[in-house]
DNA sequence: CGATTACGTTCACATAGGTTAAGAAATGAC
DNA sequence: GTCATTTCTTAACCTATGTGAACGTAATCG
């Protein structure tokens, strides 16, 4: 077990914590399956949990007034996913999780996160890290979202994970990108005929 | 000083710190005044500070290709602005920062916030919170982006927002929304007439 | 103070993406 | 394998927002 969280959670941030500070993590996680299509984390509800995904595939989303899903991120293995508002305020949650494939995940309480973070100053710097990344990601994301097209947003998808294009159905694509599946198809057929 | 920070910047998440923290927090930053339409960091080179606002107006900002201003964040007294990338890769920088009226700042080094965080766990904790209350928010506003006409995203600014649209031009507004000025202006036209 | 520039408004027209609806293709259940 | 369901594609039409240009007013600066 120290191993798995050693190789699948440390080298996503590429620090390294002493054995005893891996030790402390390892000891914390519950490691979880879930089916394909399974919600593990429910909007109105409090979300309870950070999942680390060591494999498998899944997504969150809200759904607005109009019942229109909305992607927020995918997920896979080696990524975080969790609905970090409720999650860090304790407050109900805005948005759901679901599995996309069969997931193996190691599920993290607030409490253990809490505790992790309060024994050890390393482990905490590791979360700011995480956090800090995840923010600058998500700052350029929303930056390109108000000022491209749909089709140049398909695009750097495309170029930044590849991996996804097949993994994922279009019509959940078509949602993060903020258009319709309609659109994308439309897009990805001009695209096909240049 | 002391005092200052205390108030100023602590306040900011509720958290307190003990008088030798504060001392360690005080020391390391220097306080800085801006005239108005001051471009404090540019890209294309290395945001080397993080700002605290104590008196004034800011925003960031970036220059797609096509030459247009996209904001990214407005930032009054009380707030946190940087190019978060840029500042923690050390990388050169993809958002400009410049003011919008006359500012009085606290400036922190890459090298004081690394140090304090180093040198005090608490301190560390208050970061990492900061960033994820941060990144909650902006996870927030991508839904929005994502799903929402800009009239609706507009009632939100101006309700979340209030005393930002006096001090704030239009046609930044209208950038940050995602819009250009014209439909912004006509936007508000239309919900005048209502 | 007047000159100049920056900002806001309006309008006519263009276009990206939304909507509705239908059918084709892929996937999954039995 | 068959049937049902989910996902993808296409097309005709619609609407929100973009574009370009003109004009008025407010702010700024000499």
């Amino acid at each position: 077990m120290e191993a798995t969280i050693k190789e699948n959670v440390f080298k996503t941030i590429g620090e390294h914590l002493s054995d005893e500070e891996c030790e402390a993590f390892s000891e914390l996680p519950f490691q979880k399956s879930y089916a394909r299509k399974t919600i593990i984390a429910d909007e109105g509800k409090v979300c309870k949990y950070v999942y680390f995904i060591t494999k498998g595939a899944a997504y969150s989303y809200y759904i607005n007034e109009d019942g229109d899903k909305n992607v927020i991120q995918f997920a896979i293995e080696g990524h975080w996913i969790t609905d970090q508002y409720s999650f860090f305020s304790g407050k109900k949650g805005i948005f759901m999780i679901e599995t996309l494939e069969d997931c193996e995940m190691l599920v993290f309480s607030k409490e253990s996160i809490d505790n992790l973070c309060r024994g050890s100053h390393r482990i905490e710097h590791f979360f700011r890290i995480l956090v800090q990344n995840a923010f600058a990601a998500l700052q350029y994301r929303l930056t390109k979202t108000n000022s491209e097209t749909a089709e140049s947003r398909y695009l750097e998808f495309a170029e930044l994970y590849p991996h996804f294009l097949n993994r994922i159905p279009q019509y959940l694509i078509a949602s993060y990108l903020g258009i319709r599946p309609q659109s994308l198809s439309r897009i990805r057929k001009e695209l096909s005929e240049k």
